[in-house]
Parts: structure tokens; sequence; C-alpha cells
DNA sequence: AACGTTATCGGAAACGTTGCCGAAAATTCT
DNA sequence: AGAATTTTCGGCAACGTTTCCGATAACGTT
């Protein structure tokens, strides 16, 4: 059904010149008499000519097109860093191919080998949570394919990173608190086996330090994303007889479930607790009250990520891989006491 | 940088066969030996070789990508009719190119001519709320680019169509809120280049006219979906001396932002005004409160897009353009009164 | 008048495949 | 045995471009 587009060949043919100087006219070629330029591109816009970029590709061995990878774009999350990197890569031509592994790790691999089969010029990739084999990564990277990861990063791993300090946006959300009068500031904090965890506790911890708060061990409460524990965390705080005037959740999903239970308890949000949020996804907004959350600058991740990739493809084997920690920011909503 | 991946050239010496005959052992072609074959096939294997597709599509007119164009994909309404397609489209051995045009037919035009440059086989496409002008669309379809289009549909455009029976869900949505007791029933509406638009409007109108309450002009918001717009209509109607008693809103965006407004204004939802959405985007259940609304079945929006575009590829010139309208739910929560 | 320069162009190879056509080798049939 | 057939393979053109290299013509220089 498809009619064929017309050609290089079609306009020589029509022009009576060569196919060499219709291409010599397309692009911006010096050799070429002002005049036949002219009219090669007349008609070239008269036949609403484009150029097949599957022919450039192959003569050229050079596709343009820069693979990403998600785990999945239903959230919010992915879409928006995904945004960030079209920004970059089409201001510097390039095109970019999306995919998404469904948190599979078979996918995953599946999809990697097509991206290496369309040629790819390189990679962004956030890894499932179920990748712990890394052959298929380093495989492609042995091939000289450039990859930069962001969200899910992998310390063994070669190449450039792009992640958010998780150690900066929880100490300025425990600041925060303390800066509008709290006192007795609990964490619900995530598993320690993983980075994220580590670090938002860290900085946690060393912002009561620096503002000389004590350090309670029965105020950090080791939830680690577990769906119903939270709840019970958090009930057994607000037993406790000096209750916490504050609550910093690991996560936002964390935190929605200690706003359920302080809810329950009768309790009002600031008035009687403050609660801060970790944020993945920036729907916090829209709960009661909206929730003080640490947002991540997702935009700016990608951005990063496509900057890297992109600066790694032109300055090719002397590019040595950056990682890039990007801060976090506070957005302050109704969940926390004005300062 | 890139190291070149190995060719078929590079197995044909190895092996002292021709290309002919790599390529034969690669694809299941008939005529030949079961054990060069195997040769073939291990040393492919050894070599982790990934055939070229960019030469294959040359070679064989055929890219086997169909494009996909949305105006946005942060929110979850594109992402998950996507995913649909995609489940589609890789079952039949299609390649997915995804495209976002911000909501502006420049960016839209520029990605249409991208899409005809890469070769794309075909496109699923939703357009801009700004395209009025279809002339790059119809230039596409008279070089034989195959589209289906879906959300936003313009009925003058040949080819397939994918929507949702927007009249119908709307009809329930205000039907509902009759119900329930409301009876000043404000509309938020879209713009009315859009069916979309214009239907959600006329079932709003046909369902207060089916239950004999009076149209009102003064009720009827043109926010269009434009950011920042809602709200300013929706403080006008809240400001009116006889303040309606229920919203319905064209999108779940623009209920959103309604719904801000209104706590904004310290009312209560549902009990000074209830609040009815149109769904785009299935997290209107964890907001506060959650939120009533008219649901589309994303998930069969993509697999019919995909079904469609793809039979289209496989019949050919006698292939009729169908269109598919399929059903809206009304799911009840907690932004409208009880019945 | 013979030469070198320059501007402009055409020819042809190449990118990695596929697929047609025919050749050689192996097999079967008279 | 030779002929006919089948199996297996190699050669080659083609897909639409880019790009190198050389050719032609017009020009200016001695």
């Amino acid at each position: 059904m498809r009619n064929k587009q017309p050609t290089i060949w079609d306009i020589a043919i029509k022009l009576n010149v060569s196919i060499s100087t219709v291409s010599r006219a397309l692009r911006n070629a010096p050799d070429i008499n002002p005049e036949t330029k002219k009219a090669v591109l007349e008609l070239a816009q008269e036949l609403d000519y484009q150029p097949n970029t599957i022919a450039t590709s192959l003569r050229k061995n050079k596709t343009n097109i820069i693979g990403v990878m998600v785990p999945e774009f239903v959230h919010a999350y992915f879409p928006n860093v995904i945004l960030g990197i079209q920004e970059v890569a089409n201001a510097e031509d390039y095109k970019v191919m999306i995919m998404q592994s469904a948190e599979s790790l078979e996918i995953e691999k599946h999809n990697l080998q097509a991206m290496m089969s369309s040629r790819v010029e390189g990679l962004i990739l956030a890894i499932t949570r179920e990748t712990n084999d890394y052959g298929h990564i380093i495989s492609a990277q042995r091939k000289g394919l450039p990859i930069v990861f962001f969200n899910r990063i992998v310390d063994e791993l070669p190449g450039s990173k792009v992640m958010v300090n998780d150690y900066q946006g929880a100490f300025m959300a425990v600041e925060h608190l303390i800066q509008t009068g709290c006192r007795r500031i609990a964490h619900l904090a995530g598993p320690q086996n993983l980075t994220i965890g580590r670090n938002r506790l860290n900085g946690y911890l060393d912002a009561l330090k620096t503002y000389q708060l004590p350090i309670e061990e029965s105020l950090i409460m080791p939830c680690n994303f577990e769906e119903g524990k939270t709840r019970l965390y958090t009930q057994a705080l607000l037993n406790q007889t000096n209750r916490p005037d504050a609550l910093f959740a690991v996560n936002d999903p964390t935190a929605i479930e200690a706003l359920i239970c302080i809810q329950e308890n009768g309790m009002n949000i600031p008035e009687h607790i403050s609660l801060v949020g970790f944020s993945n996804a920036p729907h916090s907004a829209f709960i009661t009250p909206p929730m003080t959350s640490v947002v991540q600058p997702l935009h700016e991740i990608g951005r990063h990520a496509a900057e890297l990739l992109i600066r790694q493809l032109n300055e090719g084997t002397h590019f040595i891989p950056e990682t890039h920690t990007l801060d976090a920011k506070l957005v302050i909503r109704k969940s926390t006491r004005q300062a």
C-alpha cells in the first residue's frame, strides 16, 4: 500500500543532473552551483522529499539514535526523566528510542539486543529491580556501547551515572522540621542494605547532630518499604508516652501510610505532628493535607544523562565516565508547620 | 569509539562460505545444508552477532516500525495506551517508535517529518490540542502512510479511529450527579474543535435535558485543557451568587485543578460541592477525597489501535478504515455524594 | 598559444543485507 | 553407464545515500 517516497534519483532525473549533484545540493556541500542548488531544493520541496534516514544511517554508519530503557512508564517518574532526555537529545539532533522492560530481566535482555540490532549509538538505562546478573550489560559495553545509568545504580558497572543526593535531601527535610519547632523527630527508615536507605538515614542523623538534638534509637523505625509494617511502627510511635512531634519518612508511600494512621488516631497534621515524605512521584501534592516532601529534579536527571551520553559519543574513547549527583529540593506544603 | 559489530561477512570469511549462505542460515531458508547452518548459527552465537536492521530495512524496504505520537506522556493516560500498543506490536514483531508533540503543532509537524524520514510503516496518532490545520497529516496519508487516530479524533480525516464513548461516559457522570441530588451542575469543558470536547459537552447537555434540568450558559466553562485557566473559571463559578452544587470536568487534570481551587476556598467535597472527573489517569483514586471519575479502558484503546494499524499494513489497499468505539465506565468514589 | 586554476559536475564504490539466478555437486532414476 | 533431478551453494544486483576521485569546461596567466 505504501507509495514509494521520492528519492534523490527522482530529483536527479527530472533535473537532468546526477545523484551526486542532488546529494550535494541537499546537504550544504561547497562545490555546487548556487543555481542548480536552488533548483534542486525547490523540486525537493515540491515533491515533499524526505531523505531516507535508513540509507543515510547505513552509508554513514551512524544512526543518530540514542536508546532509553526504563522499567515502566506509567508512573510519573520515568516519563518526566525522559522528557529531560528528549530535550537535550533533540537539540543535539539525536532521536530517542524508548523501550520499557516491565521490571523483567528477560525483557530487558531482549530489548537490549533489539537496541544493539538497531544500532543505537548509546543507551540511557534504569535496570529492573530483578536485574542481579549484569552479563548482557557488560557484553554490550564491551562491544563499545556507551551506557549512562540512572535511578537504579550498580556501583560495580562502569559508565556514567546520574543520581540524586539522598543524604542532602534527608538533611534538608529534617532541618526544616527542626526550624519549624519540632524537637522529637522520628524516622520511618528504609532498608539498610540499599544505599538509598542508608543515605537518607545518615542525612537524618547528621541533621540532628548539627542542631544538637539527641539521637534516640526508639525513634528510628525500620519500615523497610514494607506495606503494613509502617502502620504498626507509626502506631508504636504514637503510643510512646513522650510521643514525637514530627515524622520523616524514607519515601512517599511510607509517608502516606503513616498519614492514614495518624489521622485514624484523631490527630491533626501538622498541628499535632508534622510529616515529611521523600518523593518518587509528584502527586503527593494532591492528598490532604498536601504533603511537604523532598522532590527529585526529574527533568534535570534526564538532561544530565543525555548530556553525559552525548559528550561520550563526541569525545569517544578518551571520555572518562562521570557520576553526577543532583541535589534534591524540599517542597514545603501543608503537612509541616509554618516557619 | 563504537567498535564495529560483526557482519555476515565476518562469519562468511571464517567459515569459508559465501555471505549468501550465511544469510540463508540466519533466516530460515530452505536450501541449506543442516550442517553448515549449524556451523553458522554457532559462530554467530559465539561472536554475539546482531543482524544490522538498518541494512535489512533498506534492502527489504520494510522497517517493521510503527510510529506513535502523543501530545505528552507525563500523565498516566498515554503511557497506558502505549502499553497496550506495545503488547500487540511486539507480538506481531513490530517495534514502536514513540514521540511526543508537547501539545505543539510545530513539533507535531516536525516529528511527523522525522517519522516519514525514518520510514515508519504506519502511525498511531493523538493530535495536539492546537492542531487545527491538517495539511501535514493529509500529505502523509496521501503518500501512503496508514494512520490510526485515537483520543483526539477529527471526523474529516480519513483513517481508522479508536475512541471511547465520550457522550455515554459524560451522560453517566452527570446522571449520577443528578441522582445523588445535585441540581446546579457546572461543566468544565474542553476545546470544542475536538470531538472529545464536543461529545462530553453533549453528554452533559443531554443528561440535563433528560432529567429536565435547565441549561445555563454561565455554568459551562471553556477550560480547554489549559493549565491555569481552570483555576480561574472554577473560582468564577464559586463566586457566583447561586453557586453550583456539582462540577463535571472534561478530564482529570482539569478536575484536580478544580479540586485544589475548591479546597483553597475552604469548601468540602462532596458536602458543599460534588466533583466528577473524566479519567485520563487512574491515580485519581489516590487523591483526597478519592475522585469519582469516568474511566477509560486505556489498555484496550492501545490494543485496538495497534490491531487496526497492523491489519491495515497486512491487508494493504483493500483495507477499509474502521472506527471502534469503546464504552467508558463510571467509577464512584468519594468526591460525589452517596445515592 | 599553451598552460595552470578554479568551479562544477558525473562515475562509481561502499555501507550490510536479501533474493534471484545459475552453477556445481550429489543424488536418484532410466 | 549416462541422463535427469535434487541439494547446496556462490555471484551479483539492488535498496538510497554519501563521498572520493577524476573529468570537463571556462577562465585567467604567462
